[in-house]
Order: C-alpha cells, then sequence, then structure tokens
DNA sequence: CGTAGCGATGTTTTT
DNA sequence: CATCGCTACG
C-alpha cells in the first residue's frame, strides 16, 4: 500500500486519494497522467473502498486501455479479466453482447469498421438508384457519424435544406439497411447503448448501482455522445429515481486537444465541471518528460490560444539544450539536413527509436523517407494499412463473417466473386434485386436465382455451409485455417505474382487468432453482475476484436529504426530527441484549418503536442520551397515560430551556402522557374521574391499574371492569407 | 473477368 | 508528383 503512494508527487497523491467524488485532474503533458489513473483505481481497490467490479475505467484507444491493464496488474494481485476497463467502443461492445436482446440485436452482430460503412453506403445508394456525384458517400457517411457522435437520430436532425431532408433520409433507409443485416457502426456501438440504458430502466438503475467509480482518460476528446452516455452511467442524467450515482474521475488536458475535426468537445470539460458541481479540480503541472527550454517554449505558445482552463508546465530537470531551428532551401534540402543531423546523432550513441520525424501531414514522409533510403538509415513509417485492414485479412474476415451471420451483405458481397467464382456484376445485380424485393438478405435471396448464374450462387451458398458445418467444433485458429484453404484464398494468392506477402498475413491471421484465444478468449468470463447474459463465442469475439482493435500500423522487423509519423500519430509518445519538419504557413498551421471556426488553435495545440513529445532535443525545420502536388511553393514560414520566445531558439543555418553541391540546393531566388509570365512584371517583382503590404504584412509572391496595367501578382501572406494583387493599386514593397 | 490507361484529387483519423 | 478509382477494351 505504501508502496502504491511512493514517489507520487503532492498533487499526484492529492489526486489519487482523493474522497469518492468527482474530479477533474488537468494533467499536462509528461505529467504521470496514466499513472494518476492507474493508482487511482489501485488505492481505492485495496483500501477496500471498493471491489473491482465497481470501477469502471474508459480510454480511447486500445493501447492506453491496455497499458492501464497492465500496469494494475503490475499494482495488485487481482485478475483484471472480468473488469470493465476498456475503449467506449469495446465496453459498449461488451454490454450490448450481454443485452443484445433488449438492444434489439441478434446474438452475433456484427461491427462496421470505417471502411465496411463506406461500402455499405456505396451499396445502399445503388440500391436506392440515387446519385452518388449528388450525394457522395463518403461525405454522407460523415453526414451521418457526426449526427450519431451527437446523439442524434434522423428523426430529430435539424434539416434546413432539401438536400439536407434527403440526406436524413438516406441516413435513414442506411439505418434500415444495418438492422436488417445485423450490424452496427462504431458510432452505433455507442448510441445503442446510450438508447438501451435511458429506456431501460432496471438495467440502467443495475449498472448505475453497480458501478461506483467512473474513471475517464483523455477526457478532453470525449464527443457529445460519450459525455451524454458518462452522465447516464454516473446516475447524472437526471432520470427519476436515479440511485446515488458514480464519482467520476476525469482525467484530461485541453490543451492536447487534437480530434475536434472528429466531433471531440473540449467543451466537455467545463461542462463537466460545472454540470457536477465538481469541487475537486487539480492541476498536475510537473513535467517528467522534458528540459526546461522545451517546456517553456510549449507553454509560450500555448499561451495564444484564449479560453484556456489554464496551465503551466514546469521541470526540476533544468533548461538543457535550445530548440534547433533549420531552414532548408526546399523540402529535400531540408530533409537532407534532417537526415544527416540523425545520422550524427545515431553515430554519438543516440538509439534510433528514440529519434522522431514528426509532420502535419502524411504526404511529408516521403522526402524524408526518400533520403533516409538513400543514406540507408533503418526507420518506420507510422500510418498506412492496418493488419485487420489488409485486403486479403478482411476477405477472410468476411467469410468467418459469413459462419456467424449469414445476412450480413457487406460480407456476402466482399467475397462471393473472391477467388472468382464465375458470378459477374449482371448476376449479382439480379441478385440484389431479388433480395430488394424481397426484403430479405442476399444469401437467402440466392435460392431464387435461375439458371447459370443461379447455380453459381448456389454454388457459394453451399460452400458457406459445408464450411459452417466442417468448423462447427474446431478450435478458433483452426476454423480460420481452414476457411483460408477451403474459400480458395490461399491458392488464390500462391498464383499472385505479389502474393507472398499476403500469404504471410493470412498465415499472421491464424496466430493472432490463436493469441486471442490464449489471451482472452480462452474462457469468457461471465459477468458476475449479469451471470445470466449469454456467452460471446470464441468466433463472434475475435470478430468483435477484429473490428475493433485495427492492429499495427505497421508489422515491426524489430530493427531499431528511426520513427517517423504525423503529430496526431505521435500523441501519447515520447522521445529523446524530436524532430517537427515542415513549419510553414499553409502547411503547419494547415491552410484547410484555417477555414474552420477555432481551426488555428486546434492548429496550436497540435504543435504544443508535437513539442512536447521532446525529452531532450528539439529540431524545428521549414523550406523556403516545397513540392506540393507536382509544383513548387514558396512558403512564408510557421507563424508558431514567431510565438515561441526567441532566446530558446538556436538558428543553425550556419551553412550561408549550402554545403550541398548539387543543383537542389540553391537558392529559390536563382533556381526559381522562370515563367512567360515572369517578363511581364515591374522588375524586382518575381515570383519567389519577398515583399511587404501595408495592410497584410509581410508575403512571398507566388504567381504573376498578365502584363502592363492588367498584371497581378499572388501573393502568400502567411497568416493574412493568399491574394490575387493588381499592380496598378496595390503597393507593394520589394524586401 | 482482368488490366491498361485516363482523369480527378490532394489534412489530421484513437474506435 | 503519385495515387486511387473508374471506364473502356481485349
Amino acid at each position: 500500500m505504501s508502496d502504491l503512494l511512493a514517489n507520487l508527487n503532492p498533487e499526484q497523491l492529492q489526486a489519487v486519494t482523493l474522497p469518492p467524488q468527482h474530479a477533474l485532474i488537468l494533467a499536462g503533458a509528461g505529467s504521470g497522467k496514466t499513472r494518476v489513473l492507474t493508482t487511482r483505481i489501485a488505492w481505492l481497490i485495496s483500501t477496500g473502498q471498493m471491489g473491482p467490479h465497481a470501477v469502471l475505467a474508459v480510454t480511447f484507444t486500445n493501447k492506453a486501455a491496455k497499458e492501464m491493464l497492465a500496469r494494475l496488474s503490475a499494482m495488485l494481485p487481482i485478475n483484471t479479466r472480468g473488469m470493465w476497463i476498456g475503449t467506449f467502443h469495446g465496453l459498449c461492445n461488451r454490454l450490448l453482447r450481454a443485452h443484445h436482446k433488449e438492444a434489439g440485436l441478434p446474438s452475433l452482430f456484427q461491427i462496421l469498421d470505417s471502411a465496411d460503412q463506406l461500402s455499405a453506403i456505396k451499396r445502399l445508394l445503388k440500391n436506392l438508384n440515387v446519385d452518388d456525384e449528388k450525394f457522395p458517400p463518403r461525405e454522407l457517411m460523415h453526414f451521418i457519424n457526426a449526427h450519431k457522435d451527437q446523439g442524434l437520430r434522423p428523426a430529430q436532425a435539424e434539416v434546413w435544406d432539401d438536400y439536407t431532408r434527403r440526406r436524413v433520409e438516406l441516413w435513414a433507409e442506411y439505418e434500415g439497411q444495418c438492422q436488417r443485416e445485423g450490424v452496427v457502426d462504431f458510432a452505433e456501438l455507442l448510441l445503442r447503448t446510450y438508447e438501451l440504458l435511458s429506456r431501460n430502466e432496471p438495467l440502467r438503475r443495475h449498472y448505475q448501482e453497480r458501478f461506483r467509480h467512473i474513471l475517464v482518460d483523455e477526457f478532453q476528446d470525449t464527443n457529445r455522445l460519450q459525455y451524454a452516455w458518462l452522465k447516464l452511467l454516473a446516475g447524472h442524467d437526471g432520470t427519476a429515481g436515479a440511485p446515488q450515482g458514480a464519482a467520476v474521475f476525469a482525467v484530461g488536458d485541453d490543451d492536447q486537444s487534437i480530434y475536434a475535426f472528429r466531433g471531440a468537445e473540449v467543451g466537455n470539460m467545463r461542462d463537466f465541471e460545472r454540470e457536477f458541481g465538481v469541487q475537486n479540480v487539480i492541476r498536475l503541472e510537473q513535467n517528467y518528460r522534458s528540459h526546461g527550454n522545451i517546456l517553456d517554449a510549449a507553454n509560450a505558445l500555448i499561451k495564444n490560444n484564449q479560453g484556456r482552463l489554464g496551465k503551466n508546465l514546469w521541470t526540476d530537470q533544468g533548461a538543457g539544450e535550445p530548440i534547433r531551428v533549420f531552414e532548408g532551401f526546399s523540402d529535400l534540402d531540408e530533409a537532407r539536413w534532417i537526415v544527416d543531423e540523425a545520422r550524427e546523432l545515431i553515430r554519438e550513441g543516440v538509439s534510433r527509436d528514440q529519434i522522431a520525424f514528426l509532420y502535419r501531414s502524411n504526404a511529408q514522409s516521403r522526402v524524408l523517407e526518400h533520403e533516409l533510403f538513400t543514406k540507408g538509415v533503418a526507420y518506420k513509417v507510422y500510418g498506412g494499412l492496418r493488419f485487420f485492414e489488409r485486403q486479403e485479412i478482411k476477405h477472410a474476415l468476411a467469410y468467418l463473417r459469413l459462419l456467424a451471420n449469414p445476412d450480413d451483405d457487406t460480407a456476402f458481397l466482399r467475397v462471393v466473386n473472391f477467388p472468382t467464382r464465375g458470378i459477374g456484376a449482371r448476376s449479382l445485380e439480379n441478385l440484389q434485386e431479388a433480395a430488394h424485393r424481397s426484403n430479405s438478405p442476399l444469401y437467402n435471396a440466392a435460392a431464387s436465382l435461375t439458371g447459370k448464374a443461379g447455380a453459381a450462387v448456389g454454388a457459394f451458398i453451399r460452400l458457406i455451409e459445408e464450411l459452417r458445418r466442417e468448423t462447427e467444433n474446431l478450435p478458433l485458429p483452426e476454423v480460420v485455417e481452414h476457411i483460408i484453404e477451403r474459400s480458395g484464398l490461399r491458392q488464390h494468392y500462391l498464383g499472385e505474382k505479389e502474393g507472398q506477402e499476403r500469404l504471410e498475413n493470412l498465415d499472421e491471421l491464424i496466430n493472432a487468432a490463436a493469441s486471442f484465444i490464449a489471451e482472452e478468449g480462452a474462457m469468457p468470463v461471465p459477468d458476475p453482475a449479469t451471470p445470466d447474459a449469454p456467452l460471446p463465442s470464441p468466433l463472434a469475439s475475435f470478430l468483435a476484436h477484429a473490428s475493433l482493435e485495427a492492429g499495427d500500423h505497421q508489422a515491426g522487423d524489430g530493427q531499431e529504426a528511426v520513427q517517423l509519423m504525423t503529430v496526431h500519430a505521435a500523441k501519447g509518445l515520447e522521445f529523446d530527441v524530436v524532430f517537427i519538419s515542415g513549419l510553414e504557413q499553409g502547411l503547419f498551421p494547415h491552410e484547410n484549418s484555417v477555414m474552420e471556426k477555432s481551426g488555428e488553435e486546434e492548429e496550436r495545440r497540435l504543435m504544443y503536442v508535437a513539442i512536447t513529445r521532446a525529452r531532450q532535443r528539439l529540431y524545428m525545420s521549414h523550406a523556403q520551397t516545397r513540392m506540393l502536388h507536382g509544383q513548387t511553393r514558396y512558403c512564408v514560414p510557421s507563424a508558431f515560430l514567431d510565438e515561441l520566445p526567441q532566446e530558446l531558439l538556436l538558428r543553425v543555418n550556419a551553412r550561408s551556402t549550402p554545403a550541398y553541391d548539387n543543383s537542389y540546393s540553391r537558392s529559390p531566388r536563382a533556381a526559381a522557374p522562370v515563367t512567360a509570365y515572369e517578363s511581364a512584371a515591374p522588375a524586382g517583382l518575381r515570383v519567389g521574391q519577398n515583399v511587404s503590404h501595408a495592410k497584410f504584412g509581410q508575403g512571398v509572391i507566388v504567381a504573376t499574371e498578365g502584363r502592363g496595367a492588367d498584371a497581378r501578382v499572388q501573393v502568400n501572406f502567411g497568416a493574412a492569407g493568399m491574394k490575387w494583387l493588381a499592380l496598378e493599386f496595390a503597393k507593394l514593397t520589394p524586401l
């Protein structure tokens, strides 16, 4: 016990040992938030204030949930299996499996990931003969998800024009389709659970009485629905007769809210404080990660945001090194410098995986990768396809899904002709029409098809039936192996020239099933609180696992490598050395973000997250020109650079002439492409030229057009935006 | 049914 | 520049 609380600082200790009341912990980056969260749970249990089953701890990522469970097992001699610790979606899945009847779902309902959802929507539009030019599936998907994330159903949606009215109708159709097919999307997991609990009083009371302590991680990332869900479970929703609710312990950092574009509402933190009458607000401001200069830079930057809850990170580790700022002539020049610098660090003994290259958008990794590859530095890029998202894996899973739930049309269509069995678009159209007419799943409608097509589809149905029979009593990994063989998937990829890796992945899927069984699915634990609830089958659990946890972003070859990722992906991680590249107006902050309200503040928070990833050394760089969409863009340094205390920065552009001897490193002024129009512009005004304008400030000429009195130039003024100016009127001073 | 070629498109993305 | 997704052929 005393161990448990040892080495906590006063604020951490205070947070961990708070009385059972609502609390808001404002935990800065690197302030030990996960530690506080887990220690709080361990402390509550070990002091006998509650049993393990009385806690509900919720996070956003599987990684965070696993981490919490692992730390908890290390702290307490208890079996954490069966505890309600997991992601929002994982916990909702669990609840819906246990009460699927009350929730109006089949026992083996399947979960659609984003890709599945998109194809379901495309299929819907096709069936309804909706022009997908007018209603782009992606846009419709966002529309639907954004509404559901607010806790809304089609009937409650606000309709302001015909277009939206139609979108809402399509949304309602989509919901009908999902219900018929027995599938739920991510947002549905939450919304369905929320509705189940609000409608079903006994059930609600049961859970409200059961959970005495609710702990939430990354609270700043909750959306409206998640917050409503928490209020309901905590008995704080105003429903009549709610038992005395749980104590909610919310941990978050408003300065690290970077998912507003996905519906996260930082405002939930303020609302929580107000609505729950939170008396205990504790700030964890001591940072154990970074040196002082890095924190000072982060603090100075984030001060420019309005309406913060307020927080200032500090450390007793000393100021450390200055922040190194580099300006490259081009993106390539920038990449070269970064990679050279990284190589130097590696030579000095810094471990490769303690070096991170962070950037705003994925496209930026290209140049860096190229450079790393050329110089032979091992690296690993995060992002891109994840294990369970690979096509061969999704195909195999689709067969498994059909075994579990034949009504799943998404799965049916995915593999009915994969590997090919002579079922063409024509036959499928007929089949879908038949299914539509009889309002039945494709699987059942197949019997009504006649002729050659009917025979082919019939054979497919028989295959599935046989697979179901053959795998009935097999352990899960063997089921997976069996369907890979019998479906013809293995055969198919054997014959494909690029198939080797896919075959390896399929084998990996068998392994994944085996370790899934070994770890969690071996013996589903009946929940003591609801012993009568049906236990999910291993297959259903595995499929849910596959949808909810898409797996690693890249198969790790285990080699020590430099880490490349977007700033978003870096949240929650830390490295000895961090390079943030592409600090240019329009890129970071991103131009598309300045359009949205408070978009700039979110970009600043993103920058804050990036800076606070660094432990010892931080580099920031930008380039004067950058290839974007195949064109050279002239860039203005990011405004965020100006917001940093200049005395913390070390401008490392010592080389006034580029050390590199080839054409890439020339100054843009010398290298600026000569366009046909360029000669038309008055002397001194050409592409790449820095200019100053009375109203818009400093900028760079990006393009010129016209001649004489019609001459216009396009200028990137950075914060003030991109402008076309007529030279006849606008006073531009060359700098 | 597979693929070559063409045109549109180009932020971030825990689940 | 480069990738993706769809169309038009073989």
